[in-house]
Order: structure tokens, then sequence, then C-alpha cells
DNA sequence: CCAATGCATATCCATATGGATATATGATGA
DNA sequence: TCATCATATATCCATATGGATATGCATTGG
């Protein structure tokens, strides 16, 4: 087999940068289509795919007005990738760590003596 | 153009969840080539192969000791992905928040009638 | 009702992928 | 030196990708 489709998972659809510009600008809210073609600079049918490959996911969802679509962020479908690479967090922060561990040692030889 | 490669960065090379898996593993510390083989059931060749890609985006080390290879994690390739991904935990925090009003809402008008 | 607008979908192409298997390389021990 | 172990690399295959372009399909304004 190939690699995994975009479509498996939040890991997937979001190693795409152009996907990631797309979700960073719907934090701002709700956009059409073609706003985010004028902002990403891409032609429309790509934006399209993009999107759909984010609705596919969870990451966006649609509303329709009239002839316009509108997507919205939807961004609980990147809490996974949260809480994969925030198990991570601490180790690159590993002197808060030791130092964290180093203060609680203080503090119990503190409150038991 | 097709996909970008897995060794473009660090959301590509994670996007595997094989190489999630051997990141994950490697949290507990060094290991050899073997070990790994042997902890993710997949063929050495694979193995190898998911480090070299984990190696290109700076995710991994080896340190040579005999003829084995010892890989160990570089957690700091993971933070571009934590940095992008934190800015949206707010969002899916504040719909609990929303969620949290409008069920409140909801009681106080059952309270009130 | 027709033309235009806003999107989605279909198709063509080049490419890197992951799985599988075979082989090369390099260190070690007898 | 030779066999073995540990790992890397090469090759073959099926497949989904993203870019580009063309087309389909509603909705709307005149």
């Amino acid at each position: 087999m190939a690699r995994a489709a975009t479509t498996t998972d939040a890991f997937n659809a979001v190693a795409e940068p152009r996907r990631r510009e797309i979700l960073d600008v719907l934090t701002q809210g709700e956009r059409p289509v073609g706003e985010l073609v004028e902002i990403l600079g891409l032609v429309q049918p790509q934006v399209s795919r993009h999107l759909r490959v984010l609705r596919e996911v969870g990451a966006v969802e649609v509303r329709e007005e009239g002839r316009q679509r509108l997507y919205s962020l939807n961004p609980q479908a990147l809490k996974p990738i949260h809480d994969w690479v925030s198990g991570y967090q601490h180790l690159w922060e590993e002197r808060f760590e030791l130092l964290d561990g180093v203060l609680a040692g203080l503090q119990q030889e503190d409150t038991q003596e």
C-alpha cells in the first residue's frame, strides 16, 4: 500500500501546510470558499479539495447560504494531535521539570523537619 | 506534484502512526533498532526506514555502539507541532464553556417556569 | 428564463509512499 | 579469515496525492 490517505485522521490532514493555513484563517471566523481562495492565493478547485479533506476529518463544517458555502472551524478535531504532542512537552522543558522536582524535594524536607 | 515528502517536516513525518509509536517508545530512553523491531512487530527494514525519516526531520538521533545503532528521542523537533496546535486549544475549551452556558441557561428557564 | 456567480467534482499527470523481499555493509567472535 | 549478527539500502509494486484544467450544478439577478 501507499501512504495513508490524507483523510485518515487529523494528523494526515494537517500535514499539508495549505490546510493548516485554511484552519488558521478560519480561527477568525466563518468564511466562504471564495474568500479563502483570495486569501490563500490558490485556485478554487484546490481550496475546495483541501476543504473536503478537512471536512472528512471533522476539522471544518459547512453551512449553505444561497450559492455560498460558509466554512467554519471545528477545533476539537485537533485535540488528538494536541493530546499526543503534549506528552512530549515536558521533555523539551525538562529543565523546568527538574526544577520542579528539586523544589518539591526541598518542600518535603521543609515540612518533614 | 505529489504529496510533500514525509521528510519535509515534523508534521509529515509524524502523520504515520508507526513513527509516532517509535517516538513513544523512545520516550522511555535510547533503544537499538532490534528492540524497536520486537516492540513494534514490524520487519527490520521498515523500522530502519521509519527511523531514517525521523532522523531527517530531527526527531531522533543515532549513536553507534559496536554493531548496534542506538536511537534516542529529540523531542524539540515536535515543538512546532505543539506550537501550532496549542493555538487552537482555547477554542475547543471555549466550546465547552459555551455549552455550559447554554445548559445553564436552559436549566434556569426550567426552574423559572 | 437566461447569463452569471459560487462551488464541487472529474480527469490527467508526476511523484513519493509503505509494504515486501533481497542484498549490501560493517563489526564481532571464534 | 570466516560466519554471524545488527543494521542500512535497493528494488518492486499499488496507491493516493497535489497541481492543473475542464466541466457540472445550483442559486441568483435582471
